[in-house]
DNA sequence: CTGAAAGCGCTAACAA
DNA sequence: TTGTTAGCGCTTTCAG
């Protein structure tokens, strides 16, 4: 693989002269650039970008951490991230964790070791993770991506709000007896939050929280679990008549288990999820939901990481005066909270009448 | 931030013991390797990947290259990927290309001059495609994913067989009139291979294959247009009775177009898909689908580059013999066909009857 | 406008 | 077992 230096060889000139043409041609006399282009395509001259990298201040490089790219909802992120850096000269390094959060720890040091110019991530939970702290102590450019930590840069949905509102639709659709339905509470930051906006709304409506249906995500037997909690609700007579599901992933699956137990939705029973799921319009009856904007929180994280990568290297010697660079670096440290939006669909009806079950 | 020199000062031994001590301890006195590593910890000391990188034969990187992520098909078959690399020290440097071939050129010069050790690609036409000969004359490790071109290292269901398959199914169903629906035909080598299979099941049953029904993947309109194609057909009384969409995210789109037009799934008209989406499943009624193991081939993908890559490398200087690693190599510059999978699913009916109508 | 030279941080001979 | 040294390919002063 031909190198800067047999470039400058066969254009006869220094490896200096080609660094210029390539990446200011305007510093060089238009023959010296013609000869050097020549040279360069002649040799196939690819040149190596770990080179310029070591040298330089830069890499290009963004880090992306998600929990897995098998819910649509991360992969549609993903996208608005792409759209984001598209034309900035930036690539992506990316990483999955299956929210685990050792698997967090070792991708961010790696991503670290790459010297990324920043970091998205999301993380399984963000409050009670000392990593952002850390990473911030050490200058290190970083967005949190869905979690929302208020005090933290990131950008989200305001996940406590949305979901209070969620719910307040399936109260003011007649019911009563709603349950949460969540992955690992423990897992997710943003489960936790939606489980507390639960908890609003069912108090605002003079009614008790209860406590959140849990079921391991990881677990096949899924549909099993949902049948056998039903089950037993049935048998106490407690049988609710809404389920608020986490998320539309988990929407879908408890769906089919209820289902598979004879149940029909929303006859017997509604559902309503989180997310916002492009597939969730497409089932029949459409999946009522409460919709967070996932590509634009993809770019705009991106967007707002470019600019704090950007203001660094801006900042740089301009310690006297609170900039407008520093202005906004302020404001990029804070939560970006986008607005969410409650989709309405077949999977949301009033409650059957069970006068007789309840008698 | 600290360098091996830093920790060589502080551990008082030179930078050359203490990348031993990083990387083979064993060479390394267990006291000269606990100081060394007392050094790095206090001086947070982290590796600059790029400097080994710039030295060294590999840098570890896998350059990953899809048309997009919006098509849980690619998430799937990444999630395959990850899988497969996970543990071996690899990372992924991710683009898409949202099937524009001038994008597929610049990402892969990109990630080439990242000096990325090997390319794992789904070109929109890998046959009519220069860029995989040139890769190949350059001895850059690569494997195709999804697209099957039988002279190529490459992953991928018989596409023509399996949508002869397919198609087989809904004539043995009843169904005559079959029309097949596919995104710009010309973008993808998939699509055009499917439409083969879709008229080798034709003529293989004695019917006359259609042209293919093309709606732009890009417009907005979708909807709009088929519902216009679907008037036209019936004014000529020529509606078929079923559609064959090349793949579940157009049959997703298509099905939610009927609907809009007052056709009932499959009572009116019969739906078959082809990839084996997860939501398929989830759909009422479920979409019938022509199952490829995205995962599966994401997973093999990987696999057979990280052979190939090891094998690259010990094949150095192996140069007399027809060595075992030749012999595999051999096998990873052709296809691997993997098996595909019809699911029946409840968007597959018999045709309606229409004897008024054709009389 | 061009060239010489000094590294960026690390690894791998080669010596000791 | 450890140290010295020569780069990997590139950018960027500083001179000319």
């Amino acid at each position: 693989m031909a190198d800067i230096r047999d470039v400058a060889q066969r254009a006869g000139c220094s490896i200096a002269t080609v660094s210029r043409a390539l990446n200011s041609p305007q510093l060089v006399r238009p023959e010296t650039l013609a000869r050097v282009q020549a040279a360069a395509a002649e040799l196939k001259f690819r040149p190596n970008a770990l080179g310029r990298q070591l040298r330089g201040e830069r890499t290009g490089l963004i880090g992306v951490m998600l929990p897995t790219l098998g819910n649509p909802v991360f992969a549609d992120c993903l996208e608005g991230i792409e759209a984001a850096i598209d034309g900035t000269g930036h690539r992506l390094l990316l990483v999955t964790t299956q929210y685990d959060p050792e698997r967090e720890r070792n991708a961010i040091e790696t991503l670290l070791q790459q010297r990324v110019d920043g970091l998205l991530l999301t993380l399984a939970d963000a409050e009670h993770s000392a990593l952002v702290d850390d990473l911030s102590a050490e200058g290190v450019a970083c967005q949190l991506v869905y979690n929302d930590a208020p005090l933290r840069p990131c950008v989200s949905v305001d996940n406590r709000a949305a979901a209070a509102q969620g719910v307040a639709m399936l109260i003011e659709a007649g019911h009563r007896d709603i349950v949460m339905v969540t992955g690992a509470l423990h897992a997710s930051d943003r489960a936790k939050r939606r489980y507390l906006g639960y908890g609003d709304a069912m108090r605002a409506a003079g009614l008790t929280p209860l406590p959140a249906f849990e079921i391991d995500f990881n677990s096949g037997a899924r549909g099993e679990r949902v049948r056998e909690w039903l089950a037993q609700r049935e048998r106490d007579g407690a049988r609710p008549t809404a389920l608020f599901c986490s998320n539309d992933l988990l929407a879908l699956g408890v769906m089919r288990a209820l289902r598979e137990a004879g149940l029909r939705v929303p006859d017997d029973i509604s559902v309503l999820g989180f997310d916002g799921l492009a597939v969730g319009e497409l089932l029949s009856p459409t999946l009522a939901t409460v919709v967070q904007p996932s590509v634009d929180i993809g770019r705009h994280a991106a967007q707002r990481l470019l600019a704090q990568i950007d203001g660094r290297a801006g900042a740089v010697g301009a310690v006297g005066a609170a900039s407008a660079a520093g202005m906004r670096d302020a404001a990029l440290g804070q939560a970006l909270i986008l607005p969410h939006e409650i989709r309405r669909g077949g999977t949301v009806a009033a409650p059957p009448r069970r006068a007789a079950v309840r008698g």
